[in-house]
DNA sequence: GAGTGGTCTAGACCACGGT
DNA sequence: CCGTGGTCTAGACCACTCC
Protein backbone atom coordinates (compact mmCIF):
# COMPACT_ATOMS: atom_id res chain seq x y z
CA UNK A 1 0.00 0.00 0.00
CA UNK A 2 2.40 2.91 -1.24
CA UNK A 3 -0.06 5.15 -2.44
CA UNK A 4 -3.41 5.55 -1.36
CA UNK A 5 -4.70 8.35 -3.85
CA UNK A 6 -5.01 7.41 -7.49
CA UNK A 7 -2.30 8.93 -9.52
CA UNK A 8 -2.51 11.46 -11.88
CA UNK A 9 0.28 11.71 -14.64
CA UNK A 10 1.35 15.30 -12.78
CA UNK A 11 2.01 12.55 -9.77
CA UNK A 12 3.57 9.52 -12.32
CA UNK A 13 6.21 12.57 -13.01
CA UNK A 14 7.39 13.79 -10.00
CA UNK A 15 7.58 9.93 -8.68
CA UNK A 16 9.98 9.76 -11.78
CA UNK A 17 12.02 12.47 -11.28
CA UNK A 18 12.36 11.93 -7.81
CA UNK A 19 13.70 8.59 -8.69
CA UNK A 20 16.20 10.20 -11.05
CA UNK A 21 17.23 12.36 -8.25
CA UNK A 22 17.95 10.56 -5.76
CA UNK A 23 19.88 7.64 -8.04
CA UNK A 24 17.10 4.93 -7.80
CA UNK A 25 17.47 5.21 -11.64
CA UNK A 26 21.02 6.61 -12.20
CA UNK A 27 21.61 8.19 -15.51
CA UNK A 28 21.31 6.24 -18.30
CA UNK A 29 19.41 3.42 -16.91
CA UNK A 30 16.87 1.70 -18.60
CA UNK A 31 13.15 2.53 -17.07
CA UNK A 32 10.39 -0.30 -16.71
CA UNK A 33 8.39 -0.46 -19.77
CA UNK A 34 5.03 1.42 -19.75
CA UNK A 35 2.69 -1.61 -18.99
CA UNK A 36 5.15 -2.70 -16.26
CA UNK A 37 5.11 1.00 -14.46
CA UNK A 38 1.10 1.29 -15.26
CA UNK A 39 1.08 -2.14 -12.96
CA UNK A 40 2.91 -0.60 -10.42
CA UNK A 41 0.82 2.76 -10.36
CA UNK A 42 -2.16 0.82 -10.68
CA UNK A 43 -3.26 3.07 -13.80
CA UNK A 44 -4.03 2.80 -17.39
CA UNK A 45 -0.46 2.95 -20.00
CA UNK A 46 -1.68 5.86 -21.22
CA UNK A 47 -1.78 7.64 -18.27
CA UNK A 48 2.44 6.59 -17.60
CA UNK A 49 2.63 7.32 -21.78
CA UNK A 50 2.02 11.01 -21.09
CA UNK A 51 4.31 10.98 -17.78
CA UNK A 52 6.82 9.68 -19.77
CA UNK A 53 6.25 11.69 -23.25
CA UNK A 54 6.57 14.94 -21.23
CA UNK A 55 9.76 13.63 -19.47
CA UNK A 56 11.28 12.88 -22.61
CA UNK A 57 10.12 16.60 -24.04
CA UNK A 58 11.52 18.11 -21.12
CA UNK A 59 15.17 16.30 -22.07
CA UNK A 60 14.78 13.78 -18.90
CA UNK A 61 14.34 10.62 -20.64
CA UNK A 62 15.13 9.06 -24.12
CA UNK A 63 12.39 6.83 -25.23
CA UNK A 64 12.71 4.44 -28.27
CA UNK A 65 10.43 1.89 -29.89
CA UNK A 66 11.94 -1.76 -28.67
CA UNK A 67 14.88 -0.14 -27.19
CA UNK A 68 12.55 1.25 -24.27
CA UNK A 69 13.10 4.16 -21.67
CA UNK A 70 16.15 5.10 -20.82
CA UNK A 71 16.92 8.05 -18.23
CA UNK A 72 19.37 10.55 -20.27
CA UNK A 73 22.98 10.31 -19.92
CA UNK A 74 23.47 13.98 -20.37
CA UNK A 75 20.05 15.63 -19.24
CA UNK A 76 19.61 18.02 -21.45
CA UNK A 77 19.02 21.56 -19.87
CA UNK A 78 17.09 24.02 -22.10
CA UNK A 79 15.68 27.27 -21.37
CA UNK A 80 12.82 28.69 -22.73
CA UNK A 81 13.57 32.06 -24.42
CA UNK A 82 10.49 34.46 -25.13
CA UNK A 83 10.79 36.52 -27.46
CA UNK A 84 8.13 39.58 -27.36
CA UNK A 85 7.60 42.52 -28.86
CA UNK A 86 9.59 45.28 -27.58
CA UNK A 87 6.62 46.99 -26.98
CA UNK A 88 5.90 44.29 -24.57
CA UNK A 89 9.17 43.65 -23.03
CA UNK A 90 9.10 47.44 -22.45
CA UNK A 91 5.79 47.92 -21.15
CA UNK A 92 6.37 44.71 -18.90
CA UNK A 93 8.97 46.39 -16.72
CA UNK A 94 5.99 49.36 -16.07
CA UNK A 95 7.81 51.80 -18.25
CA UNK A 96 5.95 53.68 -21.43
CA UNK A 97 7.12 52.36 -24.49
CA UNK A 98 7.58 55.17 -27.57
CA UNK A 99 8.45 54.20 -30.89
CA UNK A 100 10.28 56.01 -33.81
CA UNK A 101 11.11 55.70 -37.22
CA UNK A 102 14.68 56.74 -38.37
CA UNK A 103 15.20 55.92 -42.10
CA UNK A 104 12.75 53.86 -44.52
CA UNK A 105 14.04 52.74 -47.85
CA UNK A 106 13.44 50.07 -50.22
CA UNK A 107 16.77 48.87 -52.26
CA UNK A 108 18.10 45.66 -53.63
CA UNK A 109 19.38 43.34 -50.86
CA UNK A 110 23.25 43.49 -50.17
CA UNK A 111 25.11 40.41 -50.77
CA UNK A 112 25.46 39.29 -47.31
CA UNK A 113 21.53 39.63 -46.51
CA UNK A 114 21.45 37.90 -49.88
CA UNK A 115 23.29 34.97 -48.47
CA UNK A 116 21.91 34.99 -44.96
CA UNK A 117 18.47 34.87 -46.26
CA UNK A 118 18.79 32.64 -49.37
CA UNK A 119 17.75 35.21 -51.59
CA UNK A 120 17.94 34.98 -55.41
CA UNK A 121 19.69 38.43 -56.73
CA UNK A 122 18.02 41.77 -57.34
CA UNK A 123 15.77 40.87 -54.65
CA UNK A 124 13.98 43.68 -53.21
CA UNK A 125 13.78 44.61 -49.44
CA UNK A 126 12.69 47.23 -47.18
CA UNK A 127 15.41 48.41 -45.11
CA UNK A 128 14.29 50.51 -41.75
CA UNK A 129 15.91 51.37 -38.80
CA UNK A 130 14.19 52.60 -35.60
CA UNK A 131 14.32 53.29 -32.23
CA UNK A 132 12.64 52.00 -29.14
CA UNK A 133 12.47 53.68 -25.51
CA UNK A 134 11.48 53.42 -22.13
CA UNK A 135 10.52 56.05 -20.53
CA UNK A 136 12.17 58.25 -23.16
CA UNK A 137 15.32 56.42 -22.54
CA UNK A 138 16.97 54.58 -25.34
CA UNK A 139 15.68 51.42 -25.17
CA UNK A 140 16.84 49.68 -28.07
CA UNK A 141 18.56 50.22 -31.51
CA UNK A 142 16.22 48.42 -34.30
CA UNK A 143 17.99 47.29 -38.10
CA UNK A 144 15.58 45.76 -40.10
CA UNK A 145 15.32 44.27 -43.46
CA UNK A 146 11.78 42.71 -45.07
CA UNK A 147 11.48 40.42 -47.88
CA UNK A 148 9.30 42.16 -50.05
CA UNK A 149 8.65 38.80 -52.45
CA UNK A 150 7.72 37.06 -48.89
CA UNK A 151 5.53 40.04 -47.52
CA UNK A 152 4.43 42.29 -50.23
CA UNK A 153 2.42 44.29 -47.52
CA UNK A 154 5.50 46.20 -46.23
CA UNK A 155 6.18 47.53 -49.44
CA UNK A 156 3.04 50.21 -48.85
CA UNK A 157 3.64 50.28 -45.17
CA UNK A 158 5.25 53.33 -44.00
CA UNK A 159 6.28 52.27 -40.61
CA UNK A 160 6.11 55.45 -38.89
CA UNK A 161 3.00 54.74 -36.63
CA UNK A 162 3.63 51.01 -36.06
CA UNK A 163 7.23 49.36 -35.12
CA UNK A 164 8.15 46.58 -37.95
CA UNK A 165 7.75 44.04 -35.08
CA UNK A 166 4.22 44.50 -34.00
CA UNK A 167 3.41 44.85 -38.33
CA UNK A 168 4.53 41.86 -38.76
CA UNK A 169 3.14 40.19 -35.98
CA UNK A 170 -0.21 40.99 -37.31
CA UNK A 171 0.56 40.42 -40.97
CA UNK A 172 2.76 37.07 -40.85
CA UNK A 173 2.11 35.09 -38.01
CA UNK A 174 3.23 31.47 -36.91
CA UNK A 175 7.06 31.59 -38.17
CA UNK A 176 10.29 30.43 -37.08
CA UNK A 177 12.80 32.55 -35.92
CA UNK A 178 16.73 31.84 -35.34
CA UNK A 179 18.35 34.04 -32.78
CA UNK A 180 22.10 35.04 -32.51
CA UNK A 181 23.57 36.76 -29.28
CA UNK A 182 26.56 38.69 -29.59
CA UNK A 183 28.97 41.63 -27.87
CA UNK A 184 29.99 44.21 -30.00
CA UNK A 185 31.70 48.28 -29.61
CA UNK A 186 28.74 50.39 -29.81
CA UNK A 187 30.84 52.69 -32.49
CA UNK A 188 29.57 56.40 -33.93
CA UNK A 189 26.35 55.13 -35.04
CA UNK A 190 24.92 52.74 -32.12
CA UNK A 191 26.74 55.33 -29.49
CA UNK A 192 24.89 58.37 -31.11
CA UNK A 193 21.27 56.60 -31.00
CA UNK A 194 22.01 54.85 -27.55
CA UNK A 195 23.24 57.61 -25.93
CA UNK A 196 26.75 55.99 -24.90
CA UNK A 197 30.23 56.02 -25.50
CA UNK A 198 31.67 54.75 -28.18
CA UNK A 199 33.63 52.62 -26.64
CA UNK A 200 31.39 50.64 -24.62
CA UNK A 201 30.13 47.45 -25.28
CA UNK A 202 26.49 46.91 -26.52
CA UNK A 203 24.35 43.86 -26.45
CA UNK A 204 23.14 42.62 -29.81
CA UNK A 205 20.53 39.94 -30.94
CA UNK A 206 20.17 38.75 -34.58
CA UNK A 207 17.00 37.57 -35.77
CA UNK A 208 15.86 35.81 -38.76
CA UNK A 209 12.01 35.00 -39.61
CA UNK A 210 11.05 32.17 -41.64
CA UNK A 211 7.67 31.40 -42.98
CA UNK A 212 7.52 27.77 -44.31
CA UNK A 213 10.72 28.13 -45.95
CA UNK A 214 10.65 31.75 -47.23
CA UNK A 215 12.77 33.96 -45.51
CA UNK A 216 10.46 37.01 -44.38
CA UNK A 217 12.77 39.51 -42.28
CA UNK A 218 16.36 39.71 -40.82
CA UNK A 219 16.61 42.18 -37.94
CA UNK A 220 19.28 43.04 -35.68
CA UNK A 221 18.57 44.81 -32.27
CA UNK A 222 21.30 46.51 -30.50
CA UNK A 223 21.20 47.14 -26.48
CA UNK A 224 22.96 49.32 -24.53
CA UNK A 225 22.03 46.97 -21.99
CA UNK A 226 22.05 43.62 -20.82
CA UNK A 227 18.99 40.79 -21.47
CA UNK A 228 17.10 38.51 -19.47
CA UNK A 229 15.66 35.00 -19.78
CA UNK A 230 14.50 32.45 -17.68
CA UNK A 231 14.27 28.81 -18.28
CA UNK A 232 11.25 26.67 -17.26
CA UNK A 233 13.58 22.90 -16.58
CA UNK B 1 -15.08 14.26 -48.92
CA UNK B 2 -12.74 16.63 -47.98
CA UNK B 3 -10.28 14.11 -46.44
CA UNK B 4 -9.72 10.62 -47.62
CA UNK B 5 -7.22 9.14 -45.38
CA UNK B 6 -7.67 9.11 -41.26
CA UNK B 7 -6.37 12.05 -39.72
CA UNK B 8 -4.00 11.86 -36.84
CA UNK B 9 -3.27 15.19 -34.56
CA UNK B 10 -0.26 16.05 -36.44
CA UNK B 11 -2.43 16.48 -39.49
CA UNK B 12 -5.22 18.49 -36.76
CA UNK B 13 -2.65 20.51 -35.91
CA UNK B 14 -1.37 21.28 -39.14
CA UNK B 15 -4.65 22.54 -40.58
CA UNK B 16 -5.62 24.52 -37.37
CA UNK B 17 -2.47 26.13 -38.13
CA UNK B 18 -3.48 27.01 -41.84
CA UNK B 19 -6.70 28.19 -40.84
CA UNK B 20 -4.45 30.44 -37.98
CA UNK B 21 -2.25 31.19 -41.10
CA UNK B 22 -4.89 32.05 -43.77
CA UNK B 23 -7.21 33.76 -41.24
CA UNK B 24 -10.16 31.30 -41.66
CA UNK B 25 -9.82 32.39 -37.37
CA UNK B 26 -8.17 35.37 -37.01
CA UNK B 27 -6.19 36.40 -34.27
CA UNK B 28 -7.85 36.67 -31.29
CA UNK B 29 -10.99 34.35 -32.75
CA UNK B 30 -12.90 31.66 -30.61
CA UNK B 31 -12.60 28.13 -32.04
CA UNK B 32 -15.14 25.41 -31.89
CA UNK B 33 -15.39 23.10 -29.41
CA UNK B 34 -13.50 19.86 -29.71
CA UNK B 35 -16.24 17.96 -29.21
CA UNK B 36 -17.39 19.91 -32.54
CA UNK B 37 -14.33 19.93 -34.61
CA UNK B 38 -13.84 16.22 -33.41
CA UNK B 39 -16.84 15.34 -35.18
CA UNK B 40 -16.04 17.96 -38.07
CA UNK B 41 -12.50 16.13 -38.69
CA UNK B 42 -14.12 12.29 -37.94
CA UNK B 43 -12.45 11.51 -35.24
CA UNK B 44 -12.12 10.99 -31.25
CA UNK B 45 -12.48 14.24 -28.38
CA UNK B 46 -9.08 12.97 -27.03
CA UNK B 47 -7.33 13.32 -30.63
CA UNK B 48 -8.77 17.20 -31.13
CA UNK B 49 -7.37 17.85 -27.58
CA UNK B 50 -4.00 16.28 -28.09
CA UNK B 51 -3.71 18.37 -31.07
CA UNK B 52 -5.12 21.67 -29.37
CA UNK B 53 -3.24 21.32 -26.28
CA UNK B 54 -0.06 21.08 -28.27
CA UNK B 55 -0.57 24.17 -30.24
CA UNK B 56 -1.55 25.76 -27.04
CA UNK B 57 1.82 25.06 -25.13
CA UNK B 58 3.98 26.46 -28.45
CA UNK B 59 2.11 29.50 -27.42
CA UNK B 60 -0.55 29.89 -30.60
CA UNK B 61 -3.95 29.25 -29.23
CA UNK B 62 -5.27 29.89 -25.27
CA UNK B 63 -7.47 27.72 -24.16
CA UNK B 64 -9.66 28.10 -20.72
CA UNK B 65 -12.32 25.95 -19.55
CA UNK B 66 -15.68 26.91 -19.76
CA UNK B 67 -14.26 30.01 -22.05
CA UNK B 68 -13.14 27.88 -24.59
CA UNK B 69 -10.07 27.92 -27.01
CA UNK B 70 -9.01 31.03 -28.86
CA UNK B 71 -6.27 32.05 -31.13
CA UNK B 72 -4.05 33.97 -29.25
CA UNK B 73 -4.25 37.67 -29.85
CA UNK B 74 -0.21 38.27 -29.52
CA UNK B 75 1.06 34.64 -30.71
CA UNK B 76 4.02 34.06 -28.05
CA UNK B 77 6.91 33.26 -29.59
CA UNK B 78 9.93 31.14 -28.01
CA UNK B 79 13.02 29.72 -28.87
CA UNK B 80 14.13 26.76 -26.87
CA UNK B 81 18.01 27.39 -26.47
CA UNK B 82 20.12 24.37 -25.27
CA UNK B 83 22.24 24.84 -22.33
CA UNK B 84 24.76 21.65 -23.20
CA UNK B 85 28.04 21.37 -20.92
CA UNK B 86 30.93 23.21 -22.54
CA UNK B 87 32.58 20.41 -23.83
CA UNK B 88 29.61 18.81 -25.75
CA UNK B 89 29.56 22.38 -26.90
CA UNK B 90 32.74 22.61 -28.16
CA UNK B 91 33.13 19.12 -29.12
CA UNK B 92 30.44 19.17 -31.76
CA UNK B 93 32.33 22.23 -33.65
CA UNK B 94 34.86 19.29 -34.18
CA UNK B 95 37.09 20.98 -32.38
CA UNK B 96 38.77 18.96 -28.98
CA UNK B 97 37.93 19.64 -25.80
CA UNK B 98 40.02 21.31 -23.09
CA UNK B 99 39.54 21.97 -19.33
CA UNK B 100 42.13 23.89 -17.04
CA UNK B 101 41.58 25.11 -13.53
CA UNK B 102 42.70 28.30 -12.53
CA UNK B 103 41.92 28.70 -8.69
CA UNK B 104 39.69 26.99 -6.22
CA UNK B 105 38.75 28.65 -2.35
CA UNK B 106 36.23 27.93 -0.06
CA UNK B 107 34.97 31.34 1.26
CA UNK B 108 32.12 32.69 2.72
CA UNK B 109 29.07 34.08 0.15
CA UNK B 110 29.65 37.31 -0.38
CA UNK B 111 27.02 39.40 -0.35
CA UNK B 112 25.74 40.16 -3.59
CA UNK B 113 26.13 36.07 -3.95
CA UNK B 114 23.87 35.86 -1.06
CA UNK B 115 21.14 38.45 -2.10
CA UNK B 116 21.41 36.70 -5.52
CA UNK B 117 20.55 32.88 -4.03
CA UNK B 118 18.99 34.27 -0.87
CA UNK B 119 21.69 32.46 1.42
CA UNK B 120 22.14 33.10 4.94
CA UNK B 121 24.60 34.68 6.63
CA UNK B 122 28.11 32.54 6.46
CA UNK B 123 27.04 30.04 4.04
CA UNK B 124 30.10 28.62 2.27
CA UNK B 125 30.93 28.27 -1.10
CA UNK B 126 33.05 26.42 -3.57
CA UNK B 127 34.62 29.50 -5.97
CA UNK B 128 36.43 28.45 -9.10
CA UNK B 129 37.89 29.89 -12.03
CA UNK B 130 38.88 27.93 -14.65
CA UNK B 131 38.98 28.28 -18.68
CA UNK B 132 37.81 26.04 -21.42
CA UNK B 133 39.79 25.57 -24.58
CA UNK B 134 38.52 24.33 -28.50
CA UNK B 135 41.66 23.08 -30.01
CA UNK B 136 43.88 24.93 -27.63
CA UNK B 137 42.22 28.50 -28.15
CA UNK B 138 40.71 30.48 -25.79
CA UNK B 139 36.70 29.34 -25.97
CA UNK B 140 35.11 30.40 -22.42
CA UNK B 141 36.17 31.73 -18.73
CA UNK B 142 34.30 30.56 -16.34
CA UNK B 143 33.78 31.95 -12.73
CA UNK B 144 31.67 30.02 -10.34
CA UNK B 145 30.10 29.76 -6.82
CA UNK B 146 29.08 26.39 -5.37
CA UNK B 147 26.75 26.47 -2.47
CA UNK B 148 28.17 23.90 -0.18
CA UNK B 149 25.01 23.45 1.65
CA UNK B 150 23.75 22.76 -1.58
CA UNK B 151 26.13 20.59 -2.70
CA UNK B 152 28.17 19.07 0.41
CA UNK B 153 30.33 17.28 -2.13
CA UNK B 154 31.90 19.84 -3.84
CA UNK B 155 33.96 20.39 -0.79
CA UNK B 156 36.30 17.17 -1.49
CA UNK B 157 36.31 17.42 -5.07
CA UNK B 158 39.44 19.38 -6.40
CA UNK B 159 37.79 20.47 -9.85
CA UNK B 160 41.12 19.49 -11.25
CA UNK B 161 40.48 17.29 -13.94
CA UNK B 162 36.68 17.23 -14.65
CA UNK B 163 35.10 21.34 -14.98
CA UNK B 164 32.11 21.81 -12.63
CA UNK B 165 29.92 21.97 -15.06
CA UNK B 166 30.38 18.26 -16.34
CA UNK B 167 30.55 16.96 -12.37
CA UNK B 168 27.41 18.94 -11.14
CA UNK B 169 25.65 17.34 -13.63
CA UNK B 170 26.05 13.92 -12.25
CA UNK B 171 26.27 15.16 -8.84
CA UNK B 172 22.93 17.16 -9.00
CA UNK B 173 20.52 16.28 -12.26
CA UNK B 174 17.91 18.23 -13.27
CA UNK B 175 18.06 21.59 -11.69
CA UNK B 176 16.27 25.10 -12.50
CA UNK B 177 18.20 27.68 -14.78
CA UNK B 178 18.12 31.17 -15.15
CA UNK B 179 19.74 32.80 -17.40
CA UNK B 180 20.86 36.40 -18.02
CA UNK B 181 23.00 37.42 -21.16
CA UNK B 182 24.75 40.84 -21.12
CA UNK B 183 27.90 42.53 -23.41
CA UNK B 184 31.03 43.86 -21.00
CA UNK B 185 34.22 44.96 -21.53
CA UNK B 186 36.84 42.54 -21.58
CA UNK B 187 38.98 44.29 -19.16
CA UNK B 188 42.68 43.26 -17.81
CA UNK B 189 41.91 39.87 -16.13
CA UNK B 190 39.17 38.82 -19.02
CA UNK B 191 41.62 40.26 -21.64
CA UNK B 192 44.59 38.22 -19.98
CA UNK B 193 42.67 34.53 -19.92
CA UNK B 194 40.78 35.09 -23.29
CA UNK B 195 43.92 36.10 -25.24
CA UNK B 196 41.30 39.51 -26.40
CA UNK B 197 42.49 43.24 -26.09
CA UNK B 198 41.39 44.72 -22.74
CA UNK B 199 39.16 47.47 -24.36
CA UNK B 200 37.17 44.66 -26.51
CA UNK B 201 33.77 43.42 -26.56
CA UNK B 202 33.11 40.07 -24.44
CA UNK B 203 29.64 38.18 -24.06
CA UNK B 204 28.80 36.92 -20.33
CA UNK B 205 26.25 34.73 -19.46
CA UNK B 206 25.51 34.34 -16.22
CA UNK B 207 23.72 31.25 -14.76
CA UNK B 208 21.84 30.48 -11.70
CA UNK B 209 21.11 26.92 -11.31
CA UNK B 210 18.35 25.49 -8.20
CA UNK B 211 17.18 22.38 -6.89
CA UNK B 212 13.94 22.32 -6.08
CA UNK B 213 14.07 25.96 -4.48
CA UNK B 214 17.65 25.57 -3.25
CA UNK B 215 20.83 27.17 -4.75
CA UNK B 216 22.61 25.26 -6.55
CA UNK B 217 25.34 27.52 -8.02
CA UNK B 218 26.09 30.80 -9.50
CA UNK B 219 28.16 30.67 -12.52
CA UNK B 220 29.34 33.48 -14.94
CA UNK B 221 30.51 32.12 -18.31
CA UNK B 222 32.75 34.73 -20.31
CA UNK B 223 32.98 34.31 -24.67
CA UNK B 224 35.37 35.99 -26.64
CA UNK B 225 32.86 35.38 -29.43
CA UNK B 226 29.74 35.03 -29.57
CA UNK B 227 26.12 32.73 -28.68
CA UNK B 228 24.18 31.30 -31.08
CA UNK B 229 20.28 29.45 -30.59
CA UNK B 230 17.26 28.33 -32.73
CA UNK B 231 14.15 28.54 -32.03
CA UNK B 232 11.99 25.38 -32.60
CA UNK B 233 8.51 27.34 -33.51
C1' DG C 1 9.73 -12.02 -35.40
C1' DA C 2 8.70 -9.94 -31.27
C1' DG C 3 8.72 -6.30 -27.94
C1' DT C 4 8.31 -1.43 -27.00
C1' DG C 5 6.55 2.94 -27.59
C1' DG C 6 3.05 5.82 -30.61
C1' DT C 7 -1.42 6.74 -31.34
C1' DC C 8 -6.44 6.33 -31.57
C1' DT C 9 -11.07 5.35 -29.67
C1' DA C 10 -15.37 5.57 -26.96
C1' DG C 11 -16.81 6.54 -22.93
C1' DA C 12 -16.59 8.52 -18.41
C1' DC C 13 -15.97 11.70 -14.54
C1' DC C 14 -13.97 15.86 -12.76
C1' DA C 15 -12.68 20.91 -12.04
C1' DC C 16 -12.71 25.31 -13.24
C1' DG C 17 -14.94 29.47 -14.20
C1' DG C 18 -18.40 32.29 -16.74
C1' DT C 19 -23.42 33.33 -16.15
C1' DC D 1 -25.72 26.06 -12.78
C1' DC D 2 -23.63 24.05 -16.58
C1' DG D 3 -20.49 24.13 -20.56
C1' DT D 4 -15.70 23.60 -21.69
C1' DG D 5 -11.42 21.71 -21.30
C1' DG D 6 -8.53 18.28 -18.26
C1' DT D 7 -7.73 13.79 -17.39
C1' DC D 8 -8.29 8.80 -16.96
C1' DT D 9 -9.48 4.13 -18.65
C1' DA D 10 -9.50 -0.27 -21.19
C1' DG D 11 -8.70 -1.92 -25.19
C1' DA D 12 -6.95 -1.91 -29.77
C1' DC D 13 -3.87 -1.55 -33.79
C1' DC D 14 0.26 0.24 -35.74
C1' DA D 15 5.33 1.31 -36.61
C1' DC D 16 9.70 1.14 -35.59
C1' DT D 17 13.78 -1.34 -34.44
C1' DC D 18 16.60 -4.64 -32.17
C1' DC D 19 17.70 -9.47 -32.32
Amino acid sequence: MQQAKQSGYRDIKEVILGRVRDKTWPLGTELPGEVALAREFGCARATINRAMRELAEEGILDRKRKAGTTVKATPARHAKLSVPSVRAEVEATGASYRYSLISRNVEKAPDWLRARLSLGADQLVVHLRCMHYADSAPYQFEERWIVLDTVPGAETEGFEAIGPNDWLISEVPLTNIDLTFSAALAGPLYADFLDVAPESPVFQMNRTTWLDGAPVTFARMTHPGSYKLRSSL
